[in-house]
DNA sequence: GCATTTAACTTGTATATACAAGTGACGCAA
DNA sequence: TTGCGTCACTTGTATATACAAGTTAAATGC
């Protein structure tokens, strides 16, 4: 109804970040561009300095705009070189587009360290670590395989839990939250193991995904997710300069 | 040497952000658990309002809390749904690591819109679509091949370009802002035609990745990289929670 | 007992004000 | 000409205040 309600339905702080937006995709405000001043955005939305402070600081954060005190505020750099690729809980995804998850427990036991886990996991040499392969099956189709080895100082009762029931992945986070992940990707061809648990053709390659998390301080798994590469792809989309949007 | 400049170091709103992160990451705050209230805020670090608000605010724009108008403040889940790939200019790449690149254009052509052209870069069939084929090398090792098909309206002096001396990406994101990306990584046999360019033995796979980017409303271009498997992976690390950090 | 109203508490937005701190250019003095 | 200090302008932080709007639970009336 009313023209002065509709007006100004978006918070004034937003219209401001918009207006900013909308001027850089334009191209009115090209890079390095000088933005005006507080003072000037002042006077330009009759806004107090808070409100457009507030305005210009978020955009800042959202990776729009840099700003240098005492000298003025600028239109940042592209980045574009990160790609943020959706890697979701393998159980989630095939429920999402309703598929029949099944996992199979195919190992489960205490393995001693060898170099290359100390180097990942950083435990000591010979010491214990605990190892699990589970297939996932969608619609009894193979889909993931995941080889895994754990350390125990983070799941000592790893090797108590059933793992066709519930995802090492669910299981592990309930124990402490992840701090931090580090992924690998690769193209491998899969040993004659993996190639009968995935169910693959002779030269059929696997995407294979390397997890590292940390928890606590320490590195709590190191699993390797291996995919029939013709079946399987990562797919990622990113909006450019798009905002740190709260989920 | 004062220890009240000591203590106000970092601003108000940093401490009060750092203190409930920390009892977070402490597991004293778990996930879902409600935060103190902002006039709770206030009261234990003698502060205004504003200055609560702004740190719980800002904490809710980085993904650590949930904000519900009327209700309180929460501890928001866990995410780790999604994975910062660094994929970075091949050039760069190659340059930092103090490696010696070499681009070689294989192929620079016109080429008929097949349907999956018009699928993937929304064009009419039939019309010309530019095409190129470079092969990137480090060290005269072949590294990556760039197998790219590029939108007319887009780059309409595409096919004038030397890209042995300037790669497609730097030509391409000098002509508009890319909007947004998007891409698909998957593991494959190459071909034949794929194998002898990258050089690689017969049976060894081929990371790749497809991306896709957009500029000015249009698909700019669609282009696929190959990579050797055995040779090349995409690594990514992330800080869980990271702030949505200004560069 | 049940539905409705009310009150208390929460977050969301906006203003006016104040001082601190960094930058850059201009002008003055040696 | 050179060096230094000053001053205007910029962003950074913090407060006190105000009202809007959503949620929840207690109080009220039937």
């Amino acid at each position: 109804m009313s023209e002065a309600i509709a007006k100004t339905d978006p918070p004034l702080y937003q219209r401001i970040k918009d207006h900013i937006k909308q001027e850089i995709r334009s191209g009115a405000l090209a890079e390095g561009a000088r933005v005006p001043s507080e003072t000037a955005l002042m006077a330009a939305f009759e806004a107090s300095r808070m409100t457009v402070n507030r305005a210009v600081r978020e955009l800042s954060a959202e990776g729009w705009l840099e700003r240098v005190q005492g000298a003025g505020t600028f239109v940042a750099g592209q980045k574009l070189h990160s790609v943020l690729l959706e890697v979701r809980s393998i159980r989630d995804e095939i429920l999402e587009r309703g598929g029949r998850h099944e996992s199979r427990q195919l190992e489960l036991t205490a393995v001693s360290a060898e170099p290359w886990m100390v180097r990942d996991l950083e435990v000591p040499l010979g010491e214990p670590v605990f190892h699990s392969v589970i297939l996932h099956v969608e619609n009894g189709q193979p889909i993931q395989l995941d080889i895994r080895h754990v350390n125990p100082s983070f799941a000592p009762a790893y090797l108590d839990q059933d793992f066709s029931q519930q995802t090492p992945y669910d299981y592990l986070t309930g124990l402490g939250p992840i701090e931090a992940a580090e992924h690998q990707i690769e193209a491998i061809m899969p040993d004659a193991r993996m190639r009968s648990a995935l169910n693959l053709d002779r030269g059929e390659p696997c995407l294979s995904l390397i997890r590292r998390t940390w928890s606590g301080g320490l590195v709590a798994t190191r699993s390797r997710l291996l995919h029939p590469g013709s079946h399987f792809s990562f797919i990622g989309r990113q909006d450019y300069r798009s905002a740190a949007a709260p989920r």
